[in-house]
DNA sequence: TGTACATCAGTGAACGCGCGTTCACTGATGTAC
DNA sequence: TGTACATCAGTGAACGCGCGTTCACTGATGTAC
């Protein structure tokens, strides 16, 4: 930065960080390799000793992303939790961290839901839904939710914040600052918790929640896992 | 088609469609107005008597597309209904009709969705969640879902389906086939909808639904709108 | 501690490419008389 | 019904541009002896 080095050091990072600010700034797609390079002030074909092109670039990018969305999920339904406080307070604190963080850096959060499947060899710790199946199952655990209804209220959960921080992330609906997202939200996925611990006569063929990411990750933590048939399974990919 | 003709006489809906066709195979930005050109049979020129440049052209097929997700989920929830059916079910099959819809065409889904505030000039009839709000209507009036619940709820359904749709159609979260959809959807709205109607102690500002768009158009069909004050009002622009 | 050298991480010029858009044009169409 | 002409909707050549990527290079760093 003080001093010209010919030998940055960090400059897989920088361009990361350049590349973030270059999406907030212009969006996912309005801005080249050669501004990221730029800004961290190397040339452009610097970035090649790092990533294989701009498309593995922008995948790192994401994938870091939505890590970081992940612990800032996970540390605010920690901070929620303690004795004497609501059971559905965690899932609340994870969901508004969820939406506002998609309403502070849209087209940031846009980069990192909206390619597909794309991170294929990154491991994302913790992923966001990663944080919504702990805090549901704290929730079976103290009794807040019936467990016959755990199966497959992850991707449930997940798609209720997942929406409404989207659609605000569009501009498809807009709000009132951050206080009026927490409390959308703390309406919302209360509403799905109550619905679901009110539910009857589950369907025969309950979709039950997996995917590869998550058995090779937590088969190395715990085995726990229950096995059962999935029919007509959610999967999160990757 | 056969005859080679000078002038084409539908090129603006044949560029549309050669938009739409090449977004779904290339997805929202792997494709050229040259390519749409081409693939009319016209030469790239010619486009600019009808769009005053690729982003409107753009503009008017996310609009157009939109517009077309509105009628699937007003003519699903109309075929829904009827008598003796579950109150829930017209809700419920407006959100599959969205669901499905994101997850046949993934790419112009996100076209749809992913860009902000740009149906500036164009009004869409019917706007999906002008759907939303004609099928909660109906159950607040068959006594399926509490009055007190209904302002606000509109997004909190939206939200719900939306994000479903679009966990799908990111690929973020997989299914088996649009039956498993079908049943997400259905579990999904379902526990909104109860959750609702459990509503206790609604928050004092409780945010209220509104937005120039919708005003607009609703004011010149009836004038039933109660006009309470909106503190932290979700909105739908334009 | 000093030197030789392999390796790493930069430079900068150059490439070919396809893009959106413009412009002067021309062929077809429709309307006035 | 026939002719003159304005208007509309095409053509196609050309433009300048910025892009991702390559390549031979060079300066800095770290390690072996």
């Amino acid at each position: 930065m003080s001093k010209r080095q010919y030998h940055h050091g960090e400059l897989r990072n920088a361009l990361l960080d350049a590349a973030e600010a270059l999406v907030r700034e212009h969006g996912v797609v309005g801005w080249s390799l050669r501004e990221a390079s730029a800004r961290v002030g190397v040339s452009p074909s610097a970035a090649y000793h790092h990533f294989a092109s701009r498309d593995a670039l922008v995948n790192a990018l994401s994938a870091r992303v939505l890590a970081r969305l992940g612990e800032r999920m996970s540390s605010a339904a920690a901070q929620a939790a303690g004795p004497g406080v609501d059971a559905q307070q965690g899932m609340v604190a994870a969901g508004c961290a969820y939406v506002r963080w998609a309403l502070e850096a849209p087209a940031v959060a846009r980069l990192a839901f909206g390619f597909g499947t794309q991170h294929a060899e990154v491991v994302i710790a913790p992923h966001p839904h990663d944080v919504i199946e702990a805090e549901l199952d704290r929730l079976v655990t103290t009794g807040a939710l019936n467990a016959t209804a755990r199966p497959g209220a992850d991707f449930t959960i997940w798609a209720a914040m997942h929406g409404l921080a989207t659609l605000l992330a569009d501009g498809l609906m807009t709000l009132d600052g951050p206080e009026a997202a927490d409390q959308q939200t703390q309406r919302l996925l209360r509403a799905v918790l109550t619905g679901l611990t009110q539910e009857t006569a589950p369907p025969q063929h309950r979709p039950t929640a997996h995917s590869a990411h998550t058995e090779r990750r937590t088969r190395r933590q715990d085995n726990s896992t229950t096995d059962e048939p999935s029919v007509t399974a959610p999967t999160r990919p990757q």
